[in-house]
DNA sequence: TACTATTTGTGAATCATTTCACAAACAGTC
DNA sequence: GACTGTTTGTGAAATGATTCACAAATAGTA
């Protein structure tokens, strides 16, 4: 299939959020514009998007809203759920393994990993914090299909060749780094510096 | 001055990065080739972005480390500091304000807000919660620059309109929503939700 | 000074994404 | 069934971003 660029992966995201939005409401059907108003977008973004996977309207009436959540969860995989691994037991640790956004969308954190003893053998809500020297034989055993890496910036690059030695093919990475890793391993960055200059770039003709 | 993209300017970010390191590391000059391999990008796209602000390099010799980290400081506008407000004092709140980037930055998280009765007056580090009915007076007597949204999804758009009614320019979100607001106003988005979803993408066609 | 080895800065070319515009399809009504 | 008012799906056009390719500039050397 053509290659999808990922700003269209990211507008399905927002799509699908909008469709359970307007099925809690009781929509059962909704147009390209509807969407597109709620999601900051145009309606010829919104079909064209669409149009990449299939046609999944009806002309003249738009998208069963039930049908079309169910194709894009589908077409992203949210269909199954998802082992996660977190290395890293930190601030930014802690406070995603207490988000609900996660476990509710089908992304189960089943292990948390750090490499400081003190940590280690503590309880954070339902999982115990694992030594990192673990992971090897941890994931032999019971296999995961994301890992986060959480750890310090100077530790990062070293995890994620451990991750990828590992077979992992998908790695949400919050340290504030650039990692190197091979084409068939996907690594999404989060790195909230960067949102926070590019707002300060954003302020520059301000006050 | 000419509209500049969004990835050139996160591009930018990250060669500032580079460049503390390469300045930390004792390098003095450093080429686009450089800059290139370690920042995930091309030669030419790293002089191009450049080249939208000036040229500050040397032919034949490359860029002088310390002055071009002083011109990017500069051109993102960040030689200053600024004080961050931060509304909602949940887990990912928590996990934000001991957070040392920010800091370290030049970003400055000076208040924090919350609507939980229980949660006000405690201390988080060295700033105290406040009520968000104490929003309007605050910062009338000590003006921020930046907010960061930490609240849940259903009150995120209340209090974008209100931090907007304020003036404020500049919003970093990390409710997972999209919010409404004037063209103004800058707001990013910190969708971790999205992140893990974009890499479930990505696993469809793997095992 | 002349020559060499580099590396920048930038128009032009390529590639990617978004927007346009309109035929095709459908439900409702007379 | 014919007509009307919608809304999709999609090539084609427009816009935007990246890559190419090369002249211009520089330091070093002799």
């Amino acid at each position: 299939m053509r290659k999808i660029s990922e700003s269209t992966v990211r507008r399905l995201c927002g799509y699908l959020r909008l469709l359970e939005e307007f099925q809690r409401a009781g929509k059962t059907t909704v147009s390209s514009d509807e969407l597109a108003l709620r999601g900051h977008t145009t309606p010829a973004q919104v079909r064209k998007d669409l149009s990449f996977f299939g046609s999944f309207g009806k002309r003249g009436l738009g998208y069963d809203v039930c049908d079309l959540t169910e194709r894009l969860r589908d077409i992203m995989g949210l269909d199954k759920n998802y082992r996660v691994a977190l290395i890293g037991a930190g601030k930014i640790g802690s406070a995603l393994v207490q988000y609900r956004g996660f476990s509710d969308r089908g992304f189960d954190i089943v292990s948390v990993y750090d490499n400081d003893e003190t940590k280690v053998g503590t309880s954070w809500g339902d999982v115990a914090v694992r030594h990192v020297s673990a992971l090897e034989s941890d994931l032999a055993v019971a296999p995961i299909q994301i890992a986060i890496i959480a750890t310090p910036a100077s530790e990062a690059q070293a995890t994620l060749d451990r991750l990828v030695q590992l077979g992992i093919k998908a790695v949400l990475n919050f340290a504030p780094t650039q990692l190197d890793h091979p084409a068939d391993v996907t690594v999404q960055n989060v790195n909230m510096a960067v949102e926070l200059e590019t707002l300060s770039y954003a302020l520059r003709s301000c006050g």
